[in-house]
DNA sequence: GCTCTGCCGAGAGGA
C-alpha cells in the first residue's frame, strides 16, 4: 500500500522529472502486479512504462509521451509517442506493454497509420469477447466475470452441431450420403444427447433441422471447391491491404484444402486468444495473377448478417494467425443456412480499432479494485459505463448482472453515475432483493476478487512465450528438448495419447508428476501452446501424456516443452453461483432466506413421512453398515426440508455417509442429484457406489483401527469416534543413520529415507503382496519424484506415489509415509505443522501403516511431537541401528542393480 | 517456503 502512494506522489511530479526517481520504486510495482514478467526487447518485446505525460504537438493536437524500458535493471529508457486516438489509452507508470511497429534511435511512434500499444499482453483476451464488446463494453466484461449466467439454447446446440459436421465433411467429403452420415454420426454423440435432454429436445427434432442445413454445404463445396479452371470460382470482392491500389478487386476464391480444425491460438503479441473453427488454404485468383494464403474460415449457423461482429472475429482471427504463419491479410466468413461467403480484408483500420476495444478491456479486468477517493477504502471498481441503448439491453443475457452490480456497488461510491433513463430498469431488475442481498452480493464479489488477485494466485502463464524451456527447467516445472516417439494413441474424440523422450539422455529432475495439468508447445516461437493436457505417467526417461490435440500431424523433428500448468484460482464458478443467487427465481429466494438471511433450516419430525413404507427394510439393512454417528447424521438429513451440514475430520466417514444416503434414496425411488463444489469429491463418491454395485459385502467387515492410533487420532484430532479409515500401526523407524534432508529448488529431499521406503516395498511384495494395494506418502514433491525415480529402476511394479492430500479420502492396505525433515537446525517448514494433513496420512492405511523419519527432527513440530510421544509410551517407535544402515544400503545396493 | 483445493473453455446464436 505505501508503495502505491509513493507512485501517486510520483504520478503528479513531471514527465522528466520523474525519470530521474528511484528505479526500485517502479519495480516495487511492477513486481507486485507482474511477479516474473521478463522484460525484452524484439519480437515478443515487454516494456515497462516509467512514466505517463500528455503534451500537445505543434499543430495543438494531444499526444501521450510514455517513458518506456525492457531492460531488467531499468537503466536503458525508450520513448513512445502515442498520436491520435492512441492517446486515449488508459496506460499509466508501472503498467507492461507490448509495441508493435517501428522503433528508431530509442523512439517508437504509434499513430493511426502505424503501429500498436497492447496494454498488459499477457491477459489474452478470445475473439468473441471483444467482438462483443463493440455493443457494449460492460457486457463483455460481466460476461467475463460472471460466465455461467448464459444458458445455452437450442440454436447453440443446433450451432455447435453444424459446426462439427462441417468440419468432419471438409475433411471427408461434402457428398450428400457423406453429409448425411456424418450427421446422423454428430447427432448421436454423447454430450449432443445429454444437451438435448436437457433442452427438452427430441433427437429427431434435431436430425430434422440439421438435415435442413446439408443442402447449403453441398453448394459451399460445388462452388469453392475442386473445378476445373479458377475462372469456374464464384466471384468476389477482395482487396488484400498488400494489394496496389490499381488491382481490381474482383477475384476468384477457391479453397483448397483445409489444414486445421478447431485450431486454439494464444497470441501474447496482440494480447488475444481464440479458436479458429477452419483454417484453409486460399487460392485467390485475380486476372492471370494467383495468390495462395493460409486463412481462417469462420462458420456461422445464424442469420446471415454478415455484422460487424462476425467480421471484427474474423479481423481477429487474422491476428491470431500470425502466431503460426505469414499474415493472411484477410478471413473468409461462411453463413452456412445459405452457404453465402464473404471475404473479409483485415484492414489496418480495423485492427487498431479492436486492439483499441481489446486494451479497453483489459484494463477493465486488470483494475477491478479501486480506492474511494474520500477514505482510501479498498472497494470494487465500477465496470464501464451503462449504454443507454434499449434495443441492446433489451435481450442482453448480462442484464441481471449489469443492474445488481451498478445497484449494489457502483451506486454506492461517491460520484457514481448511472444514466438516468436506465435507472427504472435497473430498480426492476433488482426490486426483489433486500439491503442484506445486495450488500452480501457486494461483500462477496469484493472477496473474491481480492482472492484472486492475492499474491499466491498471480500465476505466470506468461513464461511459457518468455522464457525459453531451458531456462524454466529450473524451476523444475518445465521439461523441454523432447521428441515425440512411437504412435499417437486416440482415446477418444479430443483425448490422444502421446509419449516423449528427452532428444539427448534422461528426464532432468523436475516436479511434474502424473495427474498434472500441462502444455504443450513447441520449442520454435511459432508452436507454443499447440495442445493442453495432462500427464498420464513419467519416469526417468519417458513421459506419457494425454492431450486434447493429435500431434502426429506435425513434422517429427519437432522439439516439444512441456509446461506445468499453474492453477489459476477458479473465481468463476462461486462468482457464478453469486450471481444465481440473487435472481428472481423461486429457487433462489429459498436460498437468500437461508443463506443470506440465516432462516434455520427447518426439519420434519419422522422418517415415515419421508420414506415409503415399503422400503423400511431395505433402508434398515443399508444402515447397518454405519456407525452411530453416521446414522445419528443419516437420519438429520433425511428429515430435512432445506440442507444439512454434515461436517467431519478427515477419515470420519462423510463420504460413506453420503453415499450411504444415495443408496437409500435410490431404493426409495427418488432421483439424486449429486453436485460438488470439486469434482474429486463427486468422483470418491461415484467410485465407492461402483464397489457397492460389484462386490458388496465390504460394507458389511468392520475394519479395525489399531488401538494406538484410535486413541490418538480421537484425542488430539477427531475427538469424533467415527473414525472409518482404520489403519494398524506397526512400527516407526527411527533413523539413527545419517539421513540429512536436502533442500534444494526443487523442493525438500531425503535419499536415505527414499531408500528404505524403497525397500521396505521390495520386501512386501516379495512377501506377497500386490503393489496395487501399497500406497506411498509424502509431504514434498521432490521426495516423491526421488522414490519414483528408485522404483522406475527397480522390478517393482506399479506402487502409487504420492502427496498427502492426493490421497484425501482412499484407503490403501499398506501406506509407507516418509517425512524427510532431518536436519539439525531445527528448521520448521509449515507443511507439516498442518495436523489435519498429518490425520490424513495416519489414516490411509487399512491394514499397516509405516512412518519413516528422523525423530528429534519431527519432534520440532507440535502435531508430531504429540504422535512421537504417545507411539513411544506405546512403545512403537523402532530404531534403525547404524550397523543395520550398512546392510541396508547393500541391500540397496543390490537391488538397485537388479 | 516448496503441499493442495476450486479448472477444458472459447464460442454455440439472438437482436
Amino acid at each position: 500500500m505505501e508503495q502505491l502512494d509513493e507512485l501517486e506522489l510520483l504520478m503528479e511530479k513531471s514527465f522528466w522529472e520523474e525519470a530521474e526517481l528511484p528505479a526500485e520504486l517502479f519495480q516495487k510495482k511492477a513486481v507486485a502486479s507482474f511477479p516474473r514478467t521478463v522484460l525484452s526487447r524484439g519480437m515478443d518485446n515487454r516494456y515497462l512504462v516509467l512514466a505517463v505525460s500528455t503534451v500537445q504537438n505543434k499543430e495543438g493536437n494531444c499526444e501521450k509521451h510514455l517513458v518506456i524500458t525492457a531492460s531488467q535493471s531499468l537503466e536503458n529508457k525508450e520513448l513512445c509517442i502515442l498520436r491520435n486516438d492512441w492517446c486515449s489509452v488508459p496506460v499509466e507508470p508501472g503498467d507492461i506493454i507490448h509495441l508493435e511497429g517501428d522503433c528508431t534511435s530509442d523512439t517508437w511512434i504509434i499513430d493511426k497509420d502505424f503501429g500498436y500499444l497492447i496494454l498488459y499482453p499477457d491477459i489474452l483476451i478470445s475473439g468473441t469477447s471483444i467482438a462483443s464488446s463493440i455493443r457494449c463494453m460492460r457486457r463483455a466484461v460481466l460476461s467475463e466475470t460472471f460466465r455461467s449466467s448464459d444458458p445455452a439454447t437450442r440454436q447453440m446446440l443446433i450451432g455447435t452441431v453444424l459446426h462439427e459436421v462441417f468440419q468432419k465433411a471438409i475433411n471427408n467429403s461434402f457428398a450428400p450420403e457423406k453429409l448425411q452420415e456424418l450427421a446422423f454420426q454428430t447427432i448421436q454423440e454423447i454430450r449432443h444427447l445429454k444437451e438435448m435432454y436437457r433442452l427438452n429436445l427430441s433427437q429427431d427434432e434435431i436430425k430434422q433441422e440439421v438435415e435442413d442445413y446439408l443442402p447449403s454445404f453441398c453448394k459451399w463445396a460445388g462452388d469453392f471447391m475442386h473445378k476445373n479452371a479458377s475462372t469456374d470460382f464464384p466471384q468476389m470482392q477482395l482487396s488484400l491491404p498488400s494489394d496496389s491500389s490499381k488491382d481490381n478487386s474482383t477475384c476468384n476464391i477457391e479453397v483448397v484444402k483445409s489444414m486445421d480444425i478447431e485450431e486454439s491460438i494464444w497470441s501474447p503479441r496482440f494480447g488475444l486468444k481464440g479458436k479458429i473453427d477452419v483454417t484453409v488454404g486460399v487460392k485467390i485468383h485475380r486476372g492471370c495473377k494467383t495468390k495462395y494464403k493460409i486463412m481462417p474460415l469462420e462458420l456461422k449457423t445464424g442469420k446471415e448478417s454478415n455484422s460487424i461482429e462476425h467480421r471484427s472475429q474474423v479481423v481477429l482471427y487474422t491476428l491470431l494467425s500470425q502466431e503460426r504463419r505469414a499474415d493472411p491479410e484477410a478471413g473468409l466468413l461462411l453463413y452456412l443456412k445459405t452457404g453465402q461467403m464473404y471475404p473479409v480484408p483485415a484492414n489496418h483500420l480495423d485492427k487498431r480499432e479492436l486492439l483499441k476495444l481489446r486494451n479497453q478491456m483489459a484494463f477493465s479486468l486488470f483494475h477491478r479494485i479501486s480506492k474511494s477517493a474520500t477514505r482510501q477504502k479498498t472497494q470494487l471498481a465500477s465496470l464501464p459505463q451503462i449504454i443507454e441503448e434499449e434495443k441492446t439491453c433489451k435481450y442482453c443475457s448480462q442484464m441481471g448482472n449489469c443492474a445488481l452490480y451498478s445497484r449494489a456497488v457502483e451506486q454506492q461510491m461517491d460520484g457514481s453515475s448511472v444514466p438516468i433513463v436506465m435507472l427504472p430498469k435497473i430498480e426492476e431488475e433488482t426490486q426483489h432483493l433486500k439491503q442484506t442481498h445486495l450488500e452480501y452480493f457486494s461483500l462477496w464479489c469484493l472477496m473474491l476478487t481480492l482472492e484472486s488477485q492475492s499474491k499466491d494466485n498471480k500465476k505466470n502463464h506468461q513464461n511459457i512465450w518468455l522464457m525459453p524451456a531451458s531456462e524454466m527447467e529450473k524451476s523444475g516445472s518445465c521439461i523441454g528438448h523432447l521428441i515425440r516417439t512411437e504412435h499417437v494413441k486416440t482415446i477418444c474424440d479430443g483425448q490422444y495419447l502421446h509419449n516423449f523422450q528427452r532428444k539427448h539422455g534422461a528426464i532432468p529432475v523436475t516436479n511434474l508428476l502424473a495427474g498434472d495439468r500441462v502444455i504443450v508447445s513447441g520449442e520454435e516461437r511459432s508452436l507454443f501452446a499447440l495442445s493442453r493436457g495432462y500427464v498420464k505417467e513419467i519416469n526417468t526417461t519417458t513421459v506419457t501424456c494425454l492431450l486434447d490435440r493429435n500431434l502426429s500431424v506435425l513434422p517429427e523433428s519437432i522439439l516439444f516443452r512441456l509446461d506445468q500448468e499453474e492453477k489459476s484460482c477458479d473465481i468463476e464458478t462461486p462468482l457464478g453461483n453469486l450471481s444465481k443467487l440473487m435472481e428472481n427465481t423461486f429457487v433462489s429466494k429459498k436460498l437468500r432466506d437461508l443463506i443470506i438471511d440465516f432462516r434455520e433450516p427447518q426439519f420434519t419430525s419422522y422418517l415415515s413421512s419421508v420414506l415409503p413404507h415399503d422400503a423400511k427394510d431395505t433402508v434398515a439393512c443399508i444402515l447397518k453398515g454405519l456407525n452411530k454417528p453416521q446414522r445419528q447424521a443419516m437420519k438429520k438429513v433425511l428429515l430435512s426440508k432445506d440442507y444439512t451440514l454434515v461436517v467431519g475430520m478427515p477419515g470420519t466417514g462423510k463420504t460413506t455417509t453420503i453415499c450411504t444416503l444415495v443408496r437409500i434414496l435410490y431404493a426409495c425411488g427418488f432421483s439424486v442429484l449429486l453436485t460438488s463444489y470439486t469434482h474429486s469429491a463427486v468422483d470418491n463418491i461415484l467410485l465407492k457406489l461402483a464397489k457397492f454395485k460389484i462386490g458388496f459385502l465390504r460394507l458389511g467387515q468392520t475394519q479395525k483401527v489399531h488401538p494406538a492410533i484410535q486413541q490418538f487420532t480421537e484425542q488430539e484430532i477427531c475427538r469424533s469416534k467415527s473414525i472409518k479409515s482404520l489403519a494398524l500401526l506397526e512400527e516407526l523407524y527411527n533413523s539413527q543413520v545419517p539421513a540429512p534432508e536436502q533442500v534444494e529448488k526443487g523442493g525438500v529431499s531425503n535419499i536415505t529415507e527414499a531408500k528404505v521406503i524403497v525397500f521396505l516395498t521390495s520386501i512386501f511384495i516379495k512377501a506377497g503382496c500386490s503393489p496395487s494395494d501399497i500406497g506411498i506418502i509424502a509431504p514434498y514433491r521432490q521426495q516423491l519424484k526421488i522414490i519414483n525415480d528408485l522404483l522406475a529402476h527397480s522390478s517393482i511394479g506399479m506402487v502409487e506415489v504420492n502427496t498427502v492430500d492426493k490421497y484425501q479420502g482412499r484407503d490403501k492396505s499398506i501406506v509407507l509415509v516418509s517425512f524427510v525433515r532431518s536436519n539439525k537446525d531445527g528448521t520448521v517448514g509449515e507443511l507439516l505443522k498442518d495436523w489435519r494433513r498429518l490425520n490424513v496420512a495416519i489414516t490411509r492405511a487399512k491394514h499397516k501403516l509405516i512412518l519413516l523419519g528422523c525423530v528429534p527432527s519431527l519432534n520440532c513440530y507440535p502435531p508430531l511431537e504429540k504422535l512421537l510421544n504417545h507411539l513411544n509410551s506405546e512403545k512403537l517407535i523402532i530404531d534403525l541401528p547404524s550397523r543395520e544402515h550398512g546392510n541396508l544400503c547393500h541391500i540397496l545396493g543390490d537391488f538397485q542393480r537388479e
